[in-house]
This record gives structure tokens, sequence and C-alpha cells, in this order.
RNA sequence: GGGCGAUUAGCUCAGCUGGCUAGAGCGCCUGCCUUACAAGCAGGAGGUCACUGGUUCAAGUCCAGUAUCGCCCA
């Protein structure tokens, strides 16, 4: 029965696929997996994107690794998990619905008042949080999304409150006054390495302050800050420092306040370090903190929450930080105390993590989680290995985080977040230090627990996103509660971030995961690269230099755009970018496109039935063999997260194995009359197109599922197709499941070679060829021959297979031919090939090129000879190398007598 | 100041435990609209593997140092 089916347009048309494919597969489930499964599991939580975020590029190569990873292992039979989220990224989001407030009503979320600002930005969630999504839908992501979890959820939120208020009880979370990172922006506190270092211009200015009861005695101080100034208590200096020694005990007089202030010494004052007096402001810088405290300094904050001064700034009060900066510097300048001014060639300064502005130590009570005694089994888990970083030196990244051991400040002045489950009570006696009584509790308590006072209320703070974060491979199973999906799929296989967050999120996940579950969260961490734009810039909203992933989705197609960066991404290596970059993978789908569409068109023209005899060529044990040992590479490759290795050899594989050999080779067979040879190519094509669609599968899920299902329609009773309804469920196989014949394969190589010889004489003089012959005309006859008599023969058996794919009308293949007159000749190892051009070309060009050749032959020849007289080479390398460079030579010198016999017989 | 990475063809990058006559894609040159594909086919040119030393029979690969660029931490 031949069938009839539409012809497939020449080129590869993404928009009309994706949606339609997609769509069915969720609808079918198979993006789902069930809580409890029997065998193999295979399980990745994703790195939540923000709630309040836009698909980039970053997110896109770290979220198609991980469905490479989710499809590959779920169609190698492993329940395959993966689970998905977003986070409610309490900083960023709150910003971002500030600004809208202010800019469609004017409004600040203080006039909201808390409570209807908050329910604002959940309304702002319900409506845009959705986005990143259907982004990661388009992307082709086979997440579950039936396991969709927010990290501010019930169940999340529960797990939050359950961790705080162990870690309460235990005494690792306590409450205390301490010098913070503070963003003037945000207005709130934030973690130690959410202050990012940046390099900015800044300068040294040094500072006369007058020495009291001592006319026209100064001593002199540098500073980067000079507004910090204000809250100055001391001046420090070094007792080992003769310039200062007897200023040690009196008293310096603040400029501008009048504020006395001791001279004392201390370590910190280093004499080689700028005028080698230090200016001491305890609540505004860390190392004046510690200095104060070493000598009960008071600490005196001269800032506001919002950056501006405070009361304590006298005049300044009321300035903003940077303002205040230059109106001192003016004063102090009038009062000529300013002693002088460098340029700071390496300042560097704290940046809010999320907006950018300059962070400022500053003194308040924050909530910690004091963090050494929980750091130590994740540092042991990395250490010993149990929790693996690809690449590897990346673990070192995440010791030098975990082993800083410094506690982690999480409480946060904003309103979106998990609301700290502490309560104060108004009624009971504050502590010894001040403090006021507070108590923790899951649920919102009706009075004190001590006094049983109603006068209690709530923390106004909350948590630090990434508290949550970090319980996210658990939470998102249900935790606390017992459930299967954490007795199935915890510990989680593999993370799949950047090195960014390795210390925020990663061995934060770590730390509670060991502490809460008892077992690490996963046992890989894959690290990729960062994209970055075609200069080597980082891509940002900011600079403007970011591609956009939909965007180029759009244009490109989602396959392209995964297999582009799938190939382009090399372990842990930073990938440069740029929008052509998608046509890599973009000409890549539209090759397979093609090729699937040539098969299918004979497969749907054929009578074929499943009953038809099959017997192989020598090609097509060729193709197979080939395949058999891509699936070896492809295997090994992704096991070992080489990902972009596994993408190349399935690239390499179909196009220059299977489209340009195969399936040009097997053109004539589709021709001809030979049925048993026509029917045998149409399964082979068949099987090796089904092999490598699921192979690719996982790489372009949607343009292979196309074309698989039609592959599948037309090859009904061929083995192995029925099994599936759709390939994303397929099987992927083992590389020893693929026919393989070792001799047949190597024959077809070695007659690829000749046929590449003779191609390669054609292409030399390709112009004059075409001229006199016509640039379609096959060569009217080639010859070949060889050392070897069994290759002679097994040539000989492809004798027609030269012709075809050489292009020549005679081909004779024989031992001992003796080269023609006016031939070109190629050698290689043993071959020859020798192409008789008589009045067709200018041998002059011919000699040429032999001559060439032969120089570069004897150099090369030169050094082997040399090695191979070398004694030491001979006793020390191993053996089968010195098989090898003898055989090299031997052949290597037989092509360098060939070559001069052909320039002898060119020569007349 | 400390750590890490990069430096290989005009560009972007591979090259794993040393055996390399150093690869790929893009670009370039020549010839082809060969009824799967011009997003293509056939062929080709193009490299003192940043530099200096060392280890080794053998170094793009290992070690030390230098230079340049980039990232991170303090």
């Amino acid at each position: 029965m031949t069938r009839q089916r539409e012809v497939l347009p020449p080129r590869y048309e993404p928009g009309k696929f994706e949606k339609e494919v997609y769509d069915a597969s969720e609808r079918a489930g198979y993006f789902t997996t069930p809580d409890a499964a029997e065998g193999d599991r295979y399980c990745i939580v994703i790195p939540p994107p923000n709630v309040t975020g836009a698909l980039h590029m970053g997110h896109a190569l770290n979220n198609v690794i991980q469905d490479v990873l989710i499809r590959y292992h779920k169609m190698r039979g492993a329940a395959s998990l993966w689970i998905p989220g977003t986070d409610h990224a309490g900083i960023a989001t709150q910003n971002v619905v500030e600004r809208e407030l202010m800019e469609t009503e004017g409004k600040t979320r203080e006039d909201l008042g808390r409570e209807a600002f908050v329910e604002r930005i959940w309304k702002w969630k319900e409506k845009h949080g959705g986005r990143i999504i259907e982004q990661l839908k388009r992307l082709g992501c086979a997440c579950d999304w039936t396991r969709t979890r927010f990290t501010l959820d019930e169940g999340l939120s529960r797990a939050v409150r359950e961790v705080f208020l162990r870690l309460y009880e235990r005494g690792l979370i306590y409450r205390g006054e301490k010098l913070i990172n503070w963003c003037p922006r945000c207005e709130t506190a934030l973690a130690h390495d959410e202050a990012k270092h940046r390099k900015i211009p800044g300068k040294f200015w040094d500072i006369k302050y007058p020495v009291k009861d001592e006319e026209d005695t100064f001593i002199v101080v540098s500073t980067t800050r000079p507004e910090t100034m204000l809250g100055d208590t001391a001046i420090a200096v070094n007792e080992n420092d003769e310039r200062y020694r007897h200023l040690i005990g009196k008293t310096a007089v603040l400029p501008l306040l009048g504020r006395e202030l001791p001279i004392i010494h201390d370590e910190h004052a280093d004499p080689e370090k700028g005028t080698g007096a230090v200016k001491i402001t305890p609540a505004h810088d860390p190392d004046d903190f510690e200095v104060g405290e070493r000598h009960n300094l008071p600490r005196i904050n001269i800032l506001s929450p919002d950056g501006t001064l405070n009361e304590n700034a006298g005049p300044y009060s009321g300035l903003d930080r940077f303002h205040a900066r230059e109106r001192i510097l003016k004063d102090l300048e009038t009062q000529e105390l300013v002693a002088g001014e460098r340029d700071h060639e390496d300042y560097e300064v704290p940046h809010c993590y999320r907006c950018q502005s300059i962070v400022e130590p500053y003194l308040s009570k924050q909530w910690f989680v004091k963090m050494a005694s929980l750091l130590e089994p994740a540092i042991e888990a990395v250490k010993s290995r149990q929790v693996r970083f690809i690449p590897e030196r990346y673990a070192q990244n995440y010791l030098n985080w975990t082993e800083a051991r410094i506690d982690w400040c999480i409480s946060r002045q904003i309103w979106w977040g998990h609301r700290i489950p502490i309560w104060y009570c108004d009624d009971c006696p504050p502590d010894e230090d001040g403090s006021e009584y507070a108590f923790a509790s899951a649920d919102a308590p009706k009075s004190c627990p001590k006094c049983s006072g109603t006068n209690i209320r709530q923390e106004e703070d909350v948590l630090d996103t990434w508290f949550s974060s970090a319980l996210w491979p658990f939470s998102t199973m249900n935790w606390p509660e017992e459930h299967d999906l954490l007795k199935n799929y915890y510990p989680t296989n593999v993370l799949v971030t950047a090195r960014d967050i390795i210390g925020f999120w990663v061995a934060r996940m770590v730390v509670m995961g060991l502490e809460f579950m008892k077992e690490k969260p996963f046992d890989h961490v894959y690290i990729h690269g960062t994209i970055l734009d075609e200069k080597g810039d980082i891509m940002s909203k900011s600079r403007g230099n970011g591609i956009d992933p939909i965007e180029m989705i759009d244009l490109y197609g989602a396959d392209a755009v995964r297999f582009s960066l799938m190939i382009l991404s090399t372990e842990g290596q930073d990938l440069k970018l740029a929008p052509t970059k998608f046509e890599l993978g973009r000409n890549f789908t539209n090759k397979l496109w093609n090729a699937a569409r040539f098969v299918l068109m004979n497969l749907a023209s054929t009578s074929e039935t499943a009953e038809s005899e099959v017997i192989y060529e020598p090609e097509d044990k060729w193709i197979m063999h080939a395949l058999s040992k891509t699936v070896a590479t492809y295997h090994d490759e992704i096991k070992n997260y080489r990902i972009n290795a596994a993408a190349m050899a399935l690239r390499n594989f179909t196009w220059d194995r299977f489209c340009d050999w195969y399936l040009e080779i097997v053109k004539r067979r589709f021709a001809g009359p030979d049925d048993i040879s026509k029917y045998t190519a149409y399964r082979v094509c068949g099987y090796v197109l089904d092999i490598l669609l699921r192979l690719l599968s996982p790489f372009m899920p949607f343009v292979t599922e196309g074309l698989w299902r039609q592959l599948k329609e037309l090859s009904d009773g061929a083995p192995g197709m029925a099994e599936s309804p759709a390939l994303m469920t397929a099987r992927i196989p083992d590389a020893n499941e693929i026919p393989t014949d070792r001799g047949a394969y190597a024959a077809i190589e070695e007659t690829i070679e000749v046929i590449r010889l003779i191609r390669a004489v054609r292409g030399d003089y390709n112009r004059q060829i075409s001229e006199k012959l016509g640039a379609r005309e096959p060569l009217p006859e080639a010859l070949a021959t060889s050392d070897d008599p069994a290759q002679i023969e097994r040539l000989k058996n492809n004798e027609a297979l030269i012709k075809l794919m050489a292009k020549v009308k005679k081909v004779t293949i024989e031992a001992g031919i003796s080269e023609p007159k006016q031939a070109a000749a190629k050698v290689s190892g043993p071959l020859s090939v020798f192409v008789p051009l008589e009045g067709l070309i200018d041998f002059e060009a011919e000699r040429k090129r032999l001559q060439n050749e032969k120089t570069k032959l004897e150099k090369n020849l030169q050094g082997r000879r040399n090695k191979l007289r070398n004694r030491d080479f001979l006793t020390k390398a191993k053996p089968e190398i010195i098989e090898r460079e003898k055989g090299l030579v031997a052949e290597m010198e037989k092509e360098f007598a060939k070559i001069e016999k052909s320039l002898a017989n060119i020569g007349e």
C-alpha cells in the first residue's frame, strides 16, 4: 500500500510546531511524575526564579541544562522529576511594586499601610507572577507543573516557621545589636554577602584634628568617607609610632562639632598606612567597631535609615550622606583643616546587590543565625565529596564562604516576606541588657506565655528571602509533612546553578538539608558559566546589552536556541553570546528537518511492509556502527556533564555521517531497481532516524517530537517504534543495542577516504576542469591502489560507491598500478589515488602542489626519524607508541617515494 | 592583598589521564541553484598553541615564573 502524505515544507518553521507539541505533552501528563515510583529515580529542583522576573539568557542556559538532564534520564527509564517554582524575592519584588505604586498613584507603601501593601503585592503576583513560568514553557522545560511551588505559599511558609522555631529553641537564632550592611535605598539590613564590593572613583582626604590645649598642634587622619567624622569617638595611633607616641592619652577636638576625642593606642593604627593616625567611628565602620569594643568607646550613629544624617550630625542633620560629604569638605577647607587630597585607585565600596546603591555599615538590632556549628557538617560534606561540585574548583568557592563562619543576618525591614514568628510582650520586664521579652510561636499566639498578658505584638521584620530558599529542596517536597516525595526523591541528584549564588544559596541549602533532613540536599552541584555579551561584558538591564531569549525563540525557534546554548556552553566556562550565534542551532535544526523530510518522503512512497526482506549492505552496517559509537560517546559525555560534547557528537553524526554520506549513498538505492536493497535502505534510514531523534530529543524536544510522530506513522511494524505514544516517553538505547560491524565500518571509512582524495583533485583544479569539462560533468577516470592487498579487495567491493560519490566515469582499483602520465596524484597512508587529467589542467600547479607536500612531509619525517634514533625514546616510551612511530615512518617513507615518483612522472 | 579562570586559525571556542601530522563552527577563497536542505553541496587557504624557564624519551597538555584580560573574596 502506498501512502499519500503531505510533503513537508523545505524549511523548518518552528512556530507551527512548538506550542502544539508542548501543550499536547503537558495535557498527556508526560511532565508529571508520581509521588512514588518504582526503579530508578532522578530529581532536580529548579533554582526558583524571582516572581517578578522575566526570562533572561542566564535562565535560559540554566534551565535548558536541567531540561536536557531531566528529559535524558526520563528517556533512560528513570522516574524523572523536575520540581518548578518561583521565589518571592522580598526586596526585589517589593521594589517593583513600590515603584509601580509611586508611578501610578504617587503613593508610598507607608501611605497604603502594611496590610494593604502586601495585599497589593499578592495581586501583582497573581497577575504577573506567571510570566516566567510561561516563558519556561516556551523554552520547552519539562517541569512537573502540577508541583509548582512558591516560596511564600502556605506549605513553604509553614516549613519556614518550623525551621525558625527549631533553630530558635536550640539557641541558634538570636537578636543582637551589631554593625550590619544597610541599604539606605531599600531601607533594610542585608546579609554580609549581599553587599557586593565594586570599584568606584574615590579619594583620600587628610583632615587635621586640633589637639586640645596645644596651640597649632594637629593630628592628621586620612579618610575616604569624611562625613563619618561626625560619628568619631576617638583617634587611634600606634604606640610604636614615634610621630604620635607622645600624644597618646591626650585629647583631640573633632572639627565642626567640637567633640572631644581621646587619643588612644590601638594595633589597628598602622604606621605604614596613610598618616598613621586613624579616626575611630565605631558606629560606621566594622574595624572601628572592634576598636570601640576594645576601648569601650561610645558608638554614635549619625545616619537615619534613609541615608540622611540624623540629629547627631548637628548642623548637617537632614542632609543626604553624599551631600553632607561635600558640605563638610567645604567647611573644613574654609577652616583650613584639609591637609591633603589624593585619588584612591582601588576604592571598593559595598553596593546593594538588589538596587546597586552604596551600602552603609549601620548599627542596629537584627536577628541572626549562629552559623558556626551548623556549617561544620556542611563543610565536611563538600570536603568528603559527598556533595560534589562540577567543575571541581567551585568547591573552593563554597569552602571560602562556609569557612568564614559568619553569622547570618536574617531580618529584613521590609513587608514582603515571611514575617518573623517572634512576639514581644510589653507587660513583661525587659532582660538585663534592656531588650524586651520575646518568644517564638508557630501560630499567632493570644497571650504571653510568661505573664499571660495580651499586650503582645509580632516582630515587624520579615526573613531574608534566602532563608526560605535554603529549604527549597525539601520544602517543595512538603516537609515537615512526612511525604512520599521526600522518601522517593530526596536527596535530589543535581543542583544546576551559576557560581554567584554558591554562598547565598547552595551552601545554605546544604546547611539546612543536613540539619533538618539529616542528609545532603543533592549529590552534585553543576555550576555553569555566565552568559556575556559579544564584548565579554555581563549582560544587564542597566547596560541594555541583554539578549532576550524569547525574542530569539521567536526568531529561530526554541530548539535552535536550546541547541545553540548547549553546544556553545563548555564546562563551567563563560559564554560570549550574540544573536547571530543562534544561527548555528537554527541551521542544524533545519538540517535535521530536511534529513527527516527526505527519509519521510521516501518512506511515504514505499509499499514496504514489516515482512520485506532486509539484507544489509556495507554502508548500512557502517552507519549503524557509527551510530553505536556516537551513542556510547553521548552517554559518557552526559554522565560527566559534558553536555556540549554530547551535543557536538550528535551534530557531527547527523551532519557529517548520516546526511553527508549515508543519505547521499542511499539515494542511489532509493532510485534503483533492487527492491531488497531499497527496502533495506528504507529500514535503516528509519531505524537510524528513530534513534537519532531519541538522542536529540532532550536537546531539541519540539522538532524531534514532531518528526518522530510522522516517522512512527510511517513505520508501523518497524521494531521499537510502537512502544511509546510519544518521543519524550520513548527510550534512549544503550550503545550495545545497536548493531556494530567493525569490518564493514573500516571498509566504508577507507572508501570514503578514497572518495575524498578524488574529490580533492577535482577541487584543486575545479576552475580549469569546469571550463574544459563542464562543472557538472564527471571526471573520466580515477585509479586507486594500496600497499595493502586486502585493502584493494575491500575497495573493489565498493567500486560503485566510489564512482557514485566521487563522480568519475571509470574507476580502476588494482594492485601495483603504475601512475599514468599527466595525472594528479594523492597519497594517504597506504592509499594512492591517480586522476588522469591530460589536456584538462596546467600541470605546473600540480607540480607545485606536490613539491609543497613533499617539503612538508620531509620535515615531518625528519623529526620522526630522529625520534626513532633516540635511544631514550626506544627504551622509555611505551612499546605501542614506538610501534606506532615505526609504522608511521614506514608509511610516510612510502608516501614520500610516491610523491617523488609522481613528480618525476609529470616532469616530462 | 588572597583565590580562580582565560590567553590555541580573522572571530567564537574544543582539545579529558602528556604520544598532535593541533580540531570545530562562523568568516574568507574556488566551483556548484546536483529535485532533502543555498539555513545547502564539494573543495581549499589559514596556527612558532601569550611569553620565559623547567620536568620528561616526548609538552597545546604537567610544574614555576612573567605579561595581558576577566571574575570572586577580603
